[in-house]
DNA sequence: TCAAAAGTGTTTGTACTACACCCATGC
DNA sequence: GCATGGGTGTAGTACAAACACTTTTGA
């Protein structure tokens, strides 16, 4: 068995679509290219595939020195090869889209970025590379996913109010959903779990706290929102 | 702007799990390989991709070269970056899955194989790399993808049936539906068009043809069978 | 006692399920 | 005329949509 001839392989870069949600906003992570191509525009972060590395490790490996973040829900998107999409060269990048809680973190702009920002989805800048279209694919994908999997509470506290959570559904899917409809749903769909706790020192009543449920059953549900 | 490092970078293939629908059976394509690793054992076609191919090329040319297709429904499925899924060294493949009609193709085995051949999909052998894995998320893919997208008319001849089309979502979902009610739900999807036209020469009632709905509407329709 | 947000239940309509009969054709 | 498969309709049920009142809290 011969190893692999020393072919010319095209670069392998995994780019991150990181998702935060603050204050009823669904914000993506952006950083300011110091360097060509691109140079002093925004684009998705990213970095080239090590030879040992799993995805999940580049994909870390990105999270973690140029954002100190970590251990975040991740998950692969779509792997983009157009030949044009980087000048430097033929390159792929897999994309991965992943999901945080800001204020859990706090973002560092790191040695390689002129700076790191969170951006408002409905209001981020022109990118660089075909960094718009990854973004894109990653906004419908995390649409469709949150209507069967309990994906959205990565964005939130470890407990939350369900009117939290109905915002953040309302601002995902950019539409607005009847209240107690939301709940009796949420709640058949058994993605969350009422912890008994409340929420103190709020000036009107008391909301229940609740957490997601880690045992969901399996039984691929559909939320029919 | 420079242009890229020489890094090394892993060696980049395409996968594919090509879908045949056949006299009642739904079946995948495999080829028994020449050449170690996994000599004489059954894996999916592919190929390394070349530096100025898209995915999509590369998929042409290994059916093309290999079986003697081309210009299928291709979509592409995930990317594959287990360390250890190929023992020639590091390789990432992103895998592709093809929804073809065979009576349309006569598979050829080319040079590179031993032989190539349909297998029912609930009688393949043991796959050599990590091609299980490839060809079980393959099958959930199209499972749920029948679903919301009228994907399984490539399977089909341009002409068909309604008991075909009801066989064939039978076949790849693996329960049985309501005759009469897969009718009224795959209309109202406007999935497909009657063209008047009716199939001649049978034993029984005449059956009325139909063919797919080319502009069919956006809405993402959620088929609830 | 008032304002603001949280919690709860009912009615209505639509859509899925289950099911049985008639029709067309070739032998 | 009969066997075989193709076409059609309807009653019951379950779930989603629409909607309003009561409760809790702090000021």
């Amino acid at each position: 068995m011969k190893p692999f001839h020393s072919y010319q392989n095209p670069s392998l870069a995994v780019d991150l679509v990181v998702f935060g949600y603050h204050e009823n906003t669904l914000s993506v992570l952006l950083l300011n290219r110091k360097e060509e191509p691109f140079k002093d525009q925004w684009v998705l972060p990213g970095a080239f595939v090590q030879m040992q590395e799993t995805f999940q490790d580049s994909c870390s490996r990105v999270l973690q020195t140029k954002l100190g973040m970590d251990k975040l829900y991740l998950e692969q998107l779509y792997t983009f090869d157009a030949p044009e999409r980087d000048p430097r060269g033929r390159a792929i990048a897999v994309a991965y889209y992943a999901l945080v809680n800001p204020s859990k973190f706090e973002i560092v702009a790191g040695t390689m970025a002129n700076d790191v920002q969170w951006f408002d989805i409905h209001k981020i800048p022109a990118l660089g590379f075909d960094h718009k279209e990854i973004f894109t694919t990653a906004c419908q994908r995390l649409r469709s996913k949150i209507l069967y999997f309990p994906v959205g509470f990565e964005l939130l506290n470890d407990l939350f109010t369900m009117t939290e959570l109905h915002e953040l559904y309302e601002c995902i899917l950019g539409i607005s959903i009847d209240r107690r409809n939301f709940r009796r749903k949420i709640l058949d769909a058994e993605f969350i779990i009422n912890t008994g706790k409340k929420r103190e020192g709020l000036q009107n009543r008391h909301p229940e706290l609740y957490k997601f449920n880690q045992k969901l059953k399996q039984n691929n549900f559909q939320l029919n929102i």
